[in-house]
DNA sequence: CCTATGCGATACGCAGCCGTTGCGTAACTA
DNA sequence: TAGTTACGCAACGGCTGCGTATCGCATAGG
């Protein structure tokens, strides 16, 4: 009889601490936040987490490699589709839910960070854009298209724009804004309301 | 009789050398682009600019009273109303000539960089916001609020939300675009064309 | 008990940068 | 010519951070 599937194959000596390493990514990404790659340090890594440092170099290369790492572990947040078969209905729940998690959550935080980071194209940029940028643009595009499908705009409509003019509004006023959120979920169905009236009228040419 | 007005009150000694100075702060400001506040160091502004570092120390106290100096410095470009009688050209001008700073000039090379600094509330974010973002808004805001004065817009419509509408694209396009400013700026009529469209339609409510 | 590995703590070597200082030279005035 | 100031260069002290090494203890299996 087979050794059941499940069967850790234990290595001998003391096991390495499953909290340590989560202790130890959750620290990195709360001082990525705060204080950017190049700031952020090791030691203070560390620190927060109640570690060694040497605890840190065995489970990674760098400082580059733990970061990159923990950044995408954070990706787990994963993109739904609200799909309610209305196209402002569906770009007024992503909206908000793009404003609430940008706002409220660590992974909003970095937000401002990494759009630099993508701006000046770093390695941590380019992994930024291809697991949080490029499948949220890719939802908010079929999205849309499921909207000229059904006719809720015009087939011409420029692709392109329409997207800008969704997302353009609302990361301005996540990196520019200085009011705390202030009546923002309120504004995300006048934001589209808007743009939707405006590509029917003119999306054709 | 008086010295005449333009009279040079000589100090003694060798002269600072001006070419120096635009050395150094040119030389600040493509290092401050390039790699960013934190990474430029004061050896490769002097080593870029061909003079010694006392040079620099002489004439600023440290490296962020040289970064905002050169920074400010920078700020000689002037934000010009066009004020051509009506606010769709008056939108498309701005828009486009928005687009050709930050693709095309030292400005705009600093731009995904300062967007980082102001999210973040660093010093020189403020200075940058105050000096460079506010003018430009309030210049923006006027624009609007004279089309509404002529009635062009609806009264009751969202200033917040036009000015977001009308630079959130094109902002967007700067910092995640990859395409090269291809057709950009013809997109930029389409792109007032819709957003004055949907806030006709609905910006009174 | 014995061996193997992980753990936290501490110290270390190495490198980079900031801001300063000293030196010999260049520019300019009186 | 004498005096004053700026210049480029090189070296330095102080600091900080990365990544490594070592130590004594903890945790596991045999």
């Amino acid at each position: 009889m087979p050794a059941p599937v499940t069967a850790p194959p234990r290595a001998p000596g003391r096991p390495r601490s499953a909290r340590a390493e989560q202790a130890i990514q959750e620290a990195a990404i709360d001082l990525f936040v705060e204080q950017g790659f190049d700031a952020m340090s090791m030691e203070g890594v560390a620190a927060r987490a109640g570690v060694g440092k040497t605890t840190i170099y065995r489970r990674w290369d760098s400082k580059e490699d733990l970061v990159m790492d923990a950044v995408g572990v954070c990706q787990l947040n994963t993109v739904v589709d609200p799909d309610t078969g209305s196209l402002r209905e569906d770009l007024v729940r992503v909206l908000t839910a793009f404003q609430q998690t940008v706002r409220n959550t660590p992974l909003g935080h970095v937000f401002p960070r990494m759009v630099a980071e993508v701006a000046q194209g770093s390695d941590l940029g380019r992994l930024y854009a291809s697991r949080m940028i490029e499948p949220r643009r890719r939802m908010l595009l079929s999205i849309v298209q499921r909207g000229v499908g059904r006719g809720e705009l015009p087939l011409g409509a420029d692709m392109e724009l329409s997207l800008e003019l969704i997302m353009g509004p609302v990361i301005l006023r996540r990196l520019f804004g200085n009011a705390p959120a202030r009546g923002n979920i309120a504004r995300c169905g006048r934001h589209v309301d808007v743009v939707l009236a405006g590509l029917r009228d003119l999306g054709g040419r």
